[in-house]
DNA sequence: TTGTAGGCGTTATCAC
DNA sequence: GTGATAACGCCTACAA
């Protein structure tokens, strides 16, 4: 077992200082040629590669990124995942993932771990529970103490930081008034508890079209599901109680199961009813019939929340002082077409 | 913005050492009652945190362990992934995650990376390129430097490390098995191509179990389809030019898949063609039929390799001597049986 | 051209 | 009881 070798090793070798020989591996004009070969002879034999730790520890920045999402067999959380990895690794950070399961108490353990110097910045998506108890204290703590964050998808307006999110009521709005221009009149919504923001905003524009197009409000025709739990009875019920002929979800497992239903009460799709869900993952493409979905672009969206906070944690580095300047990207969200609902114009 | 607090702060506003300081929280006898209440008082009143760099530092460890998948997106592995993740936080451990994409380049770049001090050991699957090229030397090196490795699922035999892995083939055998007293008798196989290990014992389980019964092994019902690819024209004609009763494949992609293609060619399921797939994730869950599926226990994957690296890691760390023994952890697959098959016995 | 010294934050050993 | 010192591995301003 040959251990990694260290600065020191090279300098016993070869009798000379450290330094010299910290020098002669970064090319330095000071040392003399020979001493330089020598030393870089040995060190490209015996494999020398610097300690990560040591120079973390020298320049107070240790280029890991961490991220904090609520689940990671998920596939928005995921992709968003995916986005951010790619980024960070093209300007040479590593990622550290944390998963808070929704709970709170995760979620600030798991921030207040990697605040003590294992990450030079933050990208996170609130934690369902951190949602429903409103306490950001852990954020504002991390974001006083200096170390950027960034916010995606699950975002709060009480914390002042760079957020990321896609524009879920415009979406939302979007896809009813298309439903209602294909001649829909009873168009429905599957959701979660609204303590979810995203869920919430979808709301808001599914009932924004039905306002613009004078369409009464019928809170029967609204469903909320316990977010990640079966509940085949509610839905069941829901369908044999109730005529619609759309409905909107507001993620694609909620909109693919209720297509299950749906078909099995005898009900044609497209015809019948319309489905769109959200999140447009593996199942919207695999469905039967292929589920109309929204995109909400995860990949861009981890792209993207990389980028502000690699550039905000170098921007940092650089400038002492800091104006205190946080925005909010909105990606756009896109709807792609299937079988789950007529053509659109 | 406040500042992290170090122990020399604490020091200098308390006119006290260093020493002293550290000592002090950690509640050493050495020190007296009231420097230990004061400086303990002022530490709980700034939140002093140490420094987990610095720590690492001092102590050659990082309580990171790193992990190199080939994706992300990809619900077999996010489910290891769950479970190291899960396994390691209850052991005070973090996760850095790094993704080879299937490339060889990828996974040497990021193991060499996390190699220089940033993790205390690794757990990784194969690059499919990597398995293709039988190049290994980057893993040699890392556990001659005495960093403990972990293989999962995509393993090779080439390097001696510890191991985990699901019986593929005898799960594979044990479905055809089942499928053939069933009373099927023209069982095609839908696989990638065989420099993946995991499909080439998936295969293998599959001629076993043909040759047991006495079953013609016929090369034109087996397919293979590149990995991650549409495919769908190769998938038609196979359908189209082959008469079969059922279909066994490697994963649920392709199950679900070539099962919308039978479907669309009229075949009923599981009457006409009962099918399987591998990787009982949410598409076989969600699938139209109920896709009948092997369950590889990823997330059972994911504990059992981090426990074995972990026990590992804290071994290492109390003996400096080391006798290298490796084991080969086999979790046994289950099989989900849904509407895509006759009712097994 | 090379080496010394100090520091990043922490801990452990040993001296006072 | 308390503090000085050295060490983890690296970097760099300054001396020689």
């Amino acid at each position: 077992m040959k251990q990694k070798i260290t600065l020191k090793h090279i300098a016993r070798e070869l009798d000379v200082s450290i330094s010299t020989v910290s020098k002669a591996l970064k090319n330095s004009e000071e040392i003399g040629r020979d001493t330089k070969d020598k030393i870089q002879a040995f060190a490209r034999l015996y494999n020398y590669k610097p300690n990560n730790i040591a120079i973390s520890l020298k320049n107070k920045r240790t280029r890991n990124i961490g991220v904090i999402i609520p689940d990671i067999v998920h596939h928005f959380f995921t992709t968003v995942f995916r986005g951010i990895e790619q980024f960070a690794n093209t300007k040479g950070y590593n990622v550290i993932v944390c998963v808070s399961d929704e709970s709170f108490d995760k979620e600030v353990i798991n921030m207040e771990m990697l605040a003590n110097g294992s990450i030079d910045g933050f990208i996170m998506a609130l934690a369902g529970e951190t949602q429903l108890k409103k306490d950001f204290n852990h954020l504002k703590e991390v974001t006083e103490q200096g170390i950027p964050l960034v916010l995606f998808d699950r975002v709060t307006d009480e914390v002042r930081c760079d957020k990321v999110i896609i524009n879920d009521e415009a979406a939302a709005h979007q896809v009813v008034k298309k439903l209602i221009k294909a001649g829909r009149k009873r168009i429905a919504l599957v959701t979660t508890e609204d303590y979810l923001n995203v869920s919430a905003n979808r709301a808001e524009g599914y009932y924004r079209a039905l306002k613009e197009h004078n369409l009464p409000i019928d809170e029967k025709l609204v469903l909320e599901l316990p977010y990640q739990q079966e509940s085949e009875t509610l839905s069941k019920k829901f369908f044999e109680d109730n005529k619609m002929d759309a409905v909107l979800c507001v993620n694609e497992i909620f909109a693919v199961k209720c297509m299950g239903i749906a078909q099995k009460l005898g009900y044609r799709i497209p015809e019948d009813i319309a489905f769109v869900g959200f999140t447009d993952g593996i199942l919207s493409h695999f469905a039967n019939p292929g589920l109309t979905s929204v995109d909400q672009h995860g990949q861009i969206m981890g792209e993207t929340a990389a980028q502000m906070l690699i550039e905000k944690i170098e921007r940092d580095h650089e400038n002492e002082v800091e104006e205190e300047i946080f925005e909010t990207k909105i990606i756009a969200a896109t709807l792609i077409e299937r079988a789950s609902t007529p053509k659109f114009l």
